[in-house]
DNA sequence: GACGTCTTGTGAAAACGTGCACAAACGTTC
DNA sequence: GAACGTTTGTGCACGTTTTCACAAGACGTC
């Protein structure tokens, strides 16, 4: 069976990693840069070099020693394995605010996403235009994915419409979604989840900032929590 | 030295599952539901209930056998562990689509933090009302962190703009960050910085959408990658 | 007050992620 | 074509996180 050979399976730290790489390449590319070391990559990223090396030897052996990776190669491969080869219309549920920040997010469109439609459940809101694409009721979510084959949908709604949204998406054939609503919402196995709740990333933030003044406030030890899990501190 | 004990230091896993464990029990709290055992909480947050009862150890033994958890007490203890016992005012930089977003996102007032302030560069911008707080132009910043003790900045800028809004939140004394802008960010050491990049966080699942995919193709094993890091599945 | 059921709290094992350190490979220079 | 400086790719050890598994404690019942 299967011709497909026994992919690889790369570890999700460094899925969530790659991205980033990606960026920064994508930049250096712009700015005529055509090579570079896992050391340089690792201090814009702001990542340790051996770190980079191991996440980027997952692609294959793409670099050369003594020399480094060439950009636009590795930018290739990273573009195919995390599936940009092809640009992904995403559908948005909810025009609020949140829903037109994303949709006008520059910066989306360039890295392989493009709004393939967006949907609100209030009719006032319907036919708007946000970010280019004219707002559609909910109802014809199914068509909107459908017609563009949609596998990805983005939830915009108030924390109390999430669950709603979620169960139109799967229904109407969505099979990733990223969270956007301060909720936990539940899909049937087989469909990816991504949340993004900004009050949990202050939460953290806050964590952080108590602990330095109790750390001061106690004397001694000063703490320096350097960074939550993604992101540089340096 | 230190009067204060040798506070049992959280692992930074554990730190980012109590916002979620905290939301889930507060609506919990808000239906009248009163006791909650690892198993039920668990269920809702889309982990293992090993996990949980691991997890709120760490704030000290407050279950009782047999029995469960008394949601109010847990929510109680959670916050006060995450420094969410008084209210955090944030000061946003940018006041476009994104910092419009943030600024009107509901379910961040309510879950300890303000909008403290927000400030543009574009002098065009100033004097807008946005969320109910007055655009201010970022040269005032440090009057405006001063004047609230402002600990928590957010980065709404795009892109290019990014370091220089970290560098001036730095500069009016912030000690905290919250960067949305696709771009990693330097600052001093024993800053934090947290980065939410939403194109990130699209290709995480686009490359698991892109697995399936594949998988499928390749007929055997149909994968159900599940998750990615935060957010429940099932 | 002994028994059974339930659920926590936590050691210990397994799985995962990180970073060091170094051999292997490449390009360059003489 | 040998010697040298550079940088990759990875084995290994370490730290962190997850999961299992079970003793200890609480409650209700008879």
């Amino acid at each position: 069976m299967a011709g497909q050979r026994t992919r690889r399976r790369i570890p999700e730290a460094t899925v969530a990693r790659l991205p980033v790489y990606l960026r920064i390449l994508s930049e250096q590319f712009d700015i005529d840069v055509t090579k570079i070391s896992s050391e340089e990559l690792a201090e814009l990223a702001g990542v340790n070099a051996a770190k980079v090396r191991k996440d980027l030897s997952y692609l294959g052996s793409y670099g050369t020693r003594g020399v480094g990776y060439e950009v636009e190669f590795l930018v290739y491969q990273i573009r195919r394995e995390l599936g940009l080869t092809h640009d992904w219309p995403v559908v948005i549920v909810g025009s609020g605010n949140m829903g037109q920040a994303l949709a006008g997010y520059n910066g989306f469109g360039d890295r392989g996403f493009t709004v393939g439609g967006i949907v609100d459940i209030d009719a006032a809101k319907v036919g708007a235009v946000v970010g280019g694409v004219r707002v559609r009721h909910v109802s014809e979510l199914t068509q909107v994915v459908a017609a563009r084959n949609i596998s990805i949908g983005v939830i915009a709604t108030p924390g109390l419409a999430a669950q709603d949204a979620a169960d139109a998406l799967v229904a109407a054939g969505v099979t990733s979604i990223l969270n956007f609503a301060p909720t936990v919402i539940n899909v049937p196995h087989g469909i990816s989840v991504g949340t993004v709740d900004l009050a949990v990333e202050l939460q953290i933030l806050a964590y952080h900032e108590q602990r330095r003044i109790n750390a001061t406030k106690g004397s001694s030890l000063v703490s320096v929590p350097g960074e939550s899990r993604r992101g540089a501190s340096a």
